[in-house]
DNA sequence: AATGAATGAGAATTCATTCAT
DNA sequence: TATGAATGAATTCTCATTCAT
């Protein structure tokens, strides 16, 4: 027998159990699943699911970080052309890149991230580990913005802007595409000025 | 038996124990607290709670606005000298405001908006009435911004942005208030500019 | 001020909070009625109630004294008219007066008369002073049967059979009025016949 | 694992369960008893039992249908001889069926058929199957008085005057076995000869 | 590893009753 | 008498977690 086989697989049913739970939130939120309920879509017994987590609050947040995975890897697919030296032309990247997700992706999933960090506030442990794993993947998400503005509170701005947006749209408001991603453009651009200074 | 007064002092009693509850809130997250505790806090027993709420949910629904109507006050507050014509120093005004506003304003409590909003997603009818209240409230705050912009989007986009920023420093990310300010300065300048085409 | 009056006064509020009772008693069902609802049905408050009843067990006590009252009442408004002494006559006419109040009087009102009993089962005094009122009245009704068969029992047999119906009637059992009719005169009959050995 | 096995060792708990439950209605009432009875004297948690039973409700209706089969049982044990074709036989037989069971099942336990029917007349969805459980079991029983008299109808009489009887004599009323027995074989007879017409 | 029965510590909610005014 | 706020005991139901098999 291969152990480093079976080490693997484990961390692939792992896995599988962190994406079933992470369909789970976003179907009913994070408040709301129970772990017979993890049990059952994993096609597993409550009790099995101890083998692979210790408690609820792992198996969240592993949920949680194949989440924030997703999130990366969108702002990543999207953005796989090099980014250009003209600063014009990177505004209207940006902007199209930004007003794209927030119109693609379904922005109740993307709340989700926001439900769990929050509904984590209360719990010390809960909130380091969860606070550690946003921050090492935003910092990713935001590098690429770091470098346009040189600054990394306007990437921050930014991306606040951009969830900011996201949790607006998940409790019902709704707002012209078009507009959002001009305007997203106008604040990139005033944005990048700075950096001629 | 002077009927009027007897009712006045019931809403009034209400809302004591709404803004307990929204302490508490404060204290624990929504999801932590009991009936038990809110009966405690307030210095009544539990089944008199439910003799001014008809259940937990309700009691919910009031303490949310408290807080929308605390936070409104405070936007209302900062901005009691009126709007200036010229529009550099409107920006700067507006910057100040926010700035100062997420400087001053406890963010885990303006946080607590967005975790009670989102917990509320699976509830329909607590999702209704939330957000409906939500709409209310934040129209008032962004009434004025829509006035200096000529655009309901770019206010909401600032508002998106003053209430990502504050649920990012609520999880514990920092970052300069100086750096924050001119650079909602710039923002704001650059939505509007728009005005004058 | 004349006392008598007073107390009549009150004996007659008491009688009318019976009555209410009764009515939300036959809407809701025994279990399901509360004192705040008796009140309120009475244009009462709660802690008025208790002005006129012990408790509400004795409240109980009294709506059911007044159902059984008005049971009482239907068999002899029903009977106006005196026995005939030509014995297929009397069947003829009993007959007819089952069927007709088991047709007319409202199956679930009658049938929360054993409602009540039934679940007074358990509480010794409530039982104990259900059951004389309970037997009082039913003494006059069967009295008359009584004197028609010359045999108690021949009697309870017959209310028996009616109170069974009732009830069967109250859980949605269905049958032809005109066979009970004819069924009940030929047992009425039957019964008679003994008479003359 | 032999899954047909452990089914059926499922349904067998949730039988004891109801049983037990049935017991513990008799002893204490319909509205008396509390999951937490229920539960100890099936020495198990309370948690436990609504792993068997999804409600109390659900329980209910068990503990109910265990009751009713009960019952249908004991007519039917009672009835092992070939029904006689002589109409006179077949009375007798009958009456004495009646007045048999009529004194040994204990009355009390047979009323409580009635009370469970009666508290649920308030929850439509309880009402509903309580009522079609109760139809079955009694149409079993009835469907031999129903061919003996060539009448639903007075199947159902007869059956409804036991049932009154029952009741009465839970709630205290005596009366002489023996006259019973004889007016039960009067009745069925003069049920029985309107056959020949 | 997988199972699923058992657990028990809560939590929300209800409601008869009391009592000061 | 009338009121209605306060009470607190009781009850149903939930669910994460454990553990023997």
């Amino acid at each position: 027998m291969n152990v480093g086989v079976k080490v693997l697989d484990k961390q692939e049913r792992k896995k599988y159990i962190a994406e079933k739970t992470l369909e789970l939130i976003n179907e009913k939120g994070l408040t709301n699943i129970t772990m017979e309920e993890v049990a059952s879509s994993c096609n597993l017994s409550k009790g099995s699911i101890y083998n692979y987590f210790k408690n609820k609050n792992a198996l969240i947040v592993s949920a949680f970080s194949v989440l924030l995975e997703k999130v990366q890897k969108i702002f990543e697919e999207k953005e796989s052309k090099p980014t250009q030296d003209c600063v014009e032309a990177s505004a209207e990247l940006y902007a199209n890149l930004y007003s794209e997700i927030l119109n693609t992706f379904p922005s109740k999933e993307l709340m989700r991230l926001f439900e769990i960090l929050m509904n984590s506030t209360h719990d010390q442990s809960m909130m380091q580990i969860l606070t550690l794993t946003f921050k090492a993947n935003y910092g990713k998400i935001l590098s690429r913005f770091e470098k346009l503005f040189n600054s990394k509170t306007k990437a921050f701005m930014l991306q606040a802007m951009f969830d900011g947006l996201v949790i607006y749209r998940a409790v019902g408001i709704e707002f012209s595409n078009d507009e959002i991603k001009n305007n997203f453009k106008k604040m990139i651009l005033s944005f990048t000025e700075d950096n001629k200074n």
